[in-house]
RNA sequence: GCACCCGUAGCUCAGCGGAUUAGAGUACUUGGCUUCGAACCAAGGGGUCGCAGGUUCGAAUCCUGCCGGGUGUACCA
């Protein structure tokens, strides 16, 4: 509707004044209509006309072309013009069904990224989070999505957390791995990874142990050693946590199609950056070899070390490669903490060297960091951070001591709303006891919201009634269903799922007040009205949907 | 030092070129349930939109400078 009206209102422009002007309608506040225009403002300038007078002109001409359409047209103020939808358009725009504007496009979504050897901490869980809206966005776009991960199996911080299992043990010894109960493996190697990153950090004799540990581990995957006593230490803590991360995965519900170690990555990233020296991409300095950054206003960075290892930065080239021969993608986005908002610039600006194309389809969505309201401090013994399951603690406690459910799905909805519900840059202030309550603008609300809703359509059977004219109460709700389409498109378009969240809650606003006043059941108008209620609780679940969160029948 | 991000009600945040009165939630004050789930609704107090300039018919929104906070800045990821 809202295209349509723009299309409108465009041709109204161009017939009235042999002007091509891109027209963008808002939503005003209610009381001014349902859609609104400046273009009359904007004309002013270029046509030397008084902008009341150019809307005078517009207004006129809406209202005899397009009645059908506008119920009114009004001008107001310096000269905007306020459109309000006749009652059938307003009942055509009523749909949750997605423009499927993406439609044809391949998109890959690289996000939540955790390193094996490292613990899985709340910026994993955010990331992830925020990363399953935007691919469900996107997706609900028509797009061809593609949710892939990526993590450092390869690496310093890899022998980091060899040097100190070895260490643990007294020696290369993977029978001792058997000590090590399931339920402790994933704290277990955090734990190690803490006490390597102290050692080497601190003590200059075990620096250049690890570091021998780190080459070694490249060259387990080089010569494919699985049968070493130090590769079955490695291969085994790998692959738990790897299990580690497909169990919290499928707990928070996120489903990644691919993950890229970067193990794969940092072979094709090697050769790559080896292959640009001679072409003056990449160059020789100081034994490493380098990016120059600041040539194009950027920082300089290590691509190869003088170890001969690729670092971070080549892995990551070597990423965007194979991302890009796996899928011939039309576009690729990739989500981080806003820390590696400048590295990501550089790494990119050099594939733009060799690659534009590839490095122009990419964006990268940066995010800040969550830290617990009242700065609850985390025990040391768990390395001072704060783990993605202990997020999932905390908010179940904290439903608890309200006296409410604890439930999955509910802790789950408490999050992830909380998480999403902040625009994407900053860090996030993540406050337990609000994400679960179920007042105010919370993931708990809105599902309970849905519930009751669905508690008023399991009373009263739905009939096969057509939508008939609104009267003044239902036409409120049903204008702010109507903006549905429109804010998930936005979302969308600018990747950026908190506008679905600031919208689910206040539709569910809008609703209370609907029904705050009128009566749905046993009321003249109930078919009607029962209509209205059905659309809301689809737009709720949906929305909610998108968000990655459920939306229950009952609470 | 330089680069990037952020400074909006006590707290947590939307708004990011437009509308007499800058919006939510929370917290505080008050009113509303023998009726469809009141986990709600209604009303009130609370803001020089960090500061100062500039652009514009119009600036929380764009530009510049400053102040404050965070992050990054060569062999970590």
């Amino acid at each position: 509707m809202k295209q349509a009206l723009e299309h409108i209102v465009a041709q109204a422009v161009r017939e009235a004044f042999n002007h091509e002007l891109a027209v963008e309608l808002t939503r005003p506040e209610e009381q001014f209509g349902d859609y609104a225009t400046n273009v009359a403002l904007q004309l002013a300038g270029p046509l030397e006309q008084n902008p009341r007078e150019i809307a005078e002109t517009l207004a006129a001409s809406l209202r005899d072309n397009h009645a059908d359409v506008l119920e009114s047209v009004e001008v107001a103020g310096p000269g905007f013009l306020n459109l309000r939808l006749s009652q059938h358009a307003l009942r055509d725009s009523l749909n949750t069904q997605p423009e499927r504007s993406l439609s044809g496009q391949k998109i890959v979504v690289e996000y939540s990224d955790p390193n094996p050897f490292k613990v899985l901490h709340a910026g994993h869980l955010y990331t992830s989070v925020v990363g399953d809206a935007i691919a469900n966005l996107l997706e609900n776009a028509g797009a061809e999505v593609h949710r892939v991960n990526f993590g450092g199996d390869v690496g310093l911080h890899v022998g980091k957390t060899m040097w100190a299992i070895v260490n643990e043990f007294g020696g290369e010894l993977p029978d001792k791995l058997a000590d090590i109960p399931e339920s402790d493996r994933s704290d277990w190697m955090a734990a190690a990874y803490v006490r390597g990153t102290q050692a080497y950090d601190e003590d200059e004799a075990i620096k250049p142990e690890i570091v021998a540990l780190n080459k070694r581990v490249y060259e387990l995957h080089a010569t494919n050693d699985h049968d070493s006593a130090f590769a079955q230490i490695y291969w085994t803590c790998r692959q738990w946590s790897y299990d580690y991360f497909d169990s919290f995965y499928a707990r928070i519900g996120s489903h990644f199609e691919k993950y890229y170690p970067e193990s794969d990555t940092a072979q094709i990233g090697l050769e790559t950056v080896r292959e640009h020296i001679a072409d003056g991409v990449y160059q020789d300095s100081d034994g490493a070899v380098i990016f120059d950054g600041d040539k194009y206003g950027l920082h300089t960075r290590v691509f190869i070390n003088s170890e001969g290892l690729p670092t971070y930065e080549a892995k990551d080239v070597g990423l965007s490669i194979l991302k890009a021969h796996d899928y011939h993608f039309d576009r690729s986005i990739i989500i981080t903490a806003n820390e590696q908002e400048q590295y990501m610039q550089v790494v990119l600006k050099s594939i733009e060297q060799f690659a534009p194309e590839l490095a122009h389809a990419t964006t990268h969505l940066t995010h800040g960091m969550v830290k617990l309201k009242g700065g609850v401090k985390m025990s040391s013994r768990k390395g001072n951070f704060l783990r993605a399951i202990d997020v999932l603690d905390v908010a179940a406690e904290a439903s608890k001591s309200l006296g409410q459910t604890a439930d999955e799905e509910v802790v789950l909805g408490a999050v992830k709303y909380a998480f999403i519900k902040n625009r994407m840059g900053g860090d996030i202030i993540y406050d337990p006891a609000e994400s679960v309550s179920m007042e105010g603008n919370s993931g708990p609300y809105l599902q309970y919201a849905h519930a009751r809703a669905r508690s008023i359509l399991r009373k009263a059977a739905i009939g096969e009634t057509q939508l008939s004219d609104f009267d003044e109460g239902e036409r409120s709700l049903a204008r702010k269903l109507s903006e549905y389409t429109e804010v998930v498109e936005r979302a969308t378009r600018e990747l950026m799922p908190h506008h679905v969240c600031t919208y689910l809650y206040e539709l569910a606003q809008s609703f209370n007040r609907f029904y705050e006043h009128n009566r749905v059941i046993d009321d003249p108008r109930q078919a009607q009205r029962l209509q209205l209620v059905t659309l809301y609780a689809t737009a709720l679940k949906s929305g909610l949907g998108l968000l990655g969160i459920t939306a229950p029948e009952t609470m």
